[in-house]
DNA sequence: TTAGAGTCAATATC
DNA sequence: GATATTGACTCTAA
């Protein structure tokens, strides 16, 4: 099973045009005629069938470490290159929707950040640029597609001229567009963009709210508690993976090459990435949240406050390591912002996250609760972003030997590109850096104590 | 139970 | 029309 050569075998059928691949034809022209593949979500399509024994499961089990940006970036090309849409590459080749295909090029994981499924696509795309005949045979199907679709068009054209009139009463009553029924289908919900920066200020303040937090956002944003409860799950996986992509990329820039190696990159990303994808993604980027406690100190540099005990002696060291960060004038109200609001910290503290809220207290609350929106505005801005980078900014330090805290370092680390940007002097960084992977030490520590507190931020 | 991962699919944007 | 975004769902693991 782990025999050497397998895997070795393995690795040339996925790293190198194999032969092998030659395969999908049979299966693939089959399905082509008409559904693309899609429906078929679940059921594996692609060109790997010809595969052989070998399921595709077992081809990802047994793979080597794929570049998993450098095969997107192929993969991106060539669609364009050869006009290929994302939904039939998707739907024929990867068994994905075009929302997901979208969402897996424009942000892949690196390799070892993805579970075994999480894999899949990307050796589906592996194999499928093995063989440069693969394009030729999704251009075909494109094709055929285009043919049926002029085909159904003009039949329906027919069609609907006949029974013009009576569809438009007819709608329900008949199967067509079941709609109705049981209104199975929710309406999606869309969150307005104020909802949305509340959200995000929430975040800021505690990327892990506790169940009540949770409701007296939904309560104060007049959201459904799930609602919530989802956006954060998804803001925080989203996050994660836009820093990811951005580590990548800085990676990428900073030293030529090795295009996914996981750790040892910048975290300028984080803080510049405003990429909006994700939808936010930008500012903040606690990118291990989780794992590390990070976002504490690194972008929301004020949360740590409170929790006292241990936490508080941890992140005066985080504190301190954002000093200059605070003395840019516009990350100042935005940090300053963050502090008033947590002004009591933890779950009881009802978050001012609501630039109306802010009509409680004083004048220095309601600045306060607004300062973390124009803060979070500004943050979003390339300049700002720059001023901000500073603050996580760090070399990577050399210590621990865990992939966790090289990933965290990772996102305190600055690359030389990045670095130069800014004029921060080497032994300030130094001294952050040691900062910052005390903090990280720490709270992994404690995490691992499973000391609540110093989780809460 | 909760969080993360991977997706879907509706909607927005280009 | 193609692509990007994002709320929600499903599954898995801790």
């Amino acid at each position: 099973m782990s025999s050497s050569e397998s895997v070795k075998s393995l690795t040339e059928l996925v790293q190198q045009p194999c032969p092998a691949i030659d395969t999908s034809k049979d299966s693939k022209t089959q399905e082509s005629s008409e559904t693309p593949a899609s429906e078929s979500q679940s059921t594996t399509p692609l060109p790997l069938s010809g595969h052989s024994a070998l399921s595709i499961q077992e081809l990802v089990a047994m793979s080597p470490e794929l570049d998993t940006y450098g095969i997107t970036k192929r993969v991106k090309e060539v669609l364009t290159d050869n006009n290929l849409g994302q939904r039939l590459f998707g739907e024929t080749i990867l068994g994905l929707t075009q929302g997901s295909v979208s969402d897996l090029l424009a942000r892949p994981k690196p390799w070892h950040k993805l579970s075994l499924k999480g894999r899949e696509p990307f050796v589906r795309m592996q194999l499928w640029l093995n063989d440069p005949n693969n394009v030729e045979k999704l251009m075909d199907m494109k094709r055929m597609e285009k043919k049926a679709y002029m085909k159904r068009r003009h039949s329906s054209v027919s069609d609907s001229q006949s029974c013009e009139t009576s569809s438009v009463g007819i709608d329900y009553s008949q199967g067509a567009s079941p709609q109705p029924q049981h209104q199975l289908k929710k309406p999606r919900v869309v969150l307005a963009p104020e909802e949305k920066e509340a959200l995000k200020r929430a975040y800021q303040q505690k990327p892990y709210p506790s169940p009540k937090t949770i409701e007296e956002l939904a309560t104060q944003l007049n959201l459904k508690t799930s609602t919530v409860i989802k956006w954060f799950h998804n803001y925080r996986s989203r996050i994660l993976r836009e820093l990811f992509i951005e580590e990548i990329q800085a990676g990428g820039q900073s030293q030529a090459g090795s295009s996914d190696s996981p750790s040892a990159r910048s975290s300028r990303a984080v803080h510049s990435s405003e990429g909006d994808s994700c939808d936010g993604v930008d500012a903040e980027g606690p990118p291990e949240a989780k794992q590390s406690g990070l976002e504490a100190d690194e972008y929301s540099n004020a949360t740590p406050k409170s929790q006292g005990g241990q936490a508080e002696s941890v992140f005066e060291v985080g504190e301190e390591a954002v000093q200059d960060a605070r003395s840019s004038e516009k990350t100042e109200s935005f940090h300053l912002g963050i502090m008033e609001s947590l002004e009591d910290t933890d779950d009881e503290g009802m978050l001012k996250i609501m630039p109306n809220s802010a009509t409680e207290e004083d004048a220095s609350t309601s600045a306060a609760s607004t300062s973390v929106l124009t803060g979070e505005s500004s943050y979003k801005s390339k300049e700002s972003s720059e001023k901000i980078s500073s603050v996580p900014s760090t070399s990577s330090t050399s210590a621990s030997g865990s992939e966790k805290t090289n990933s965290i370092q990772s996102l305190f680390s600055f690359s030389e590109a990045a670095s130069s940007k800014n004029t921060r002097d080497n032994t300030l960084r130094k001294k952050k850096a040691a900062n910052l992977n005390n903090i990280i030490h720490r709270l992994e520590k404690a995490a691992s104590r499973e000391e609540p507190v110093e989780w809460e931020f």
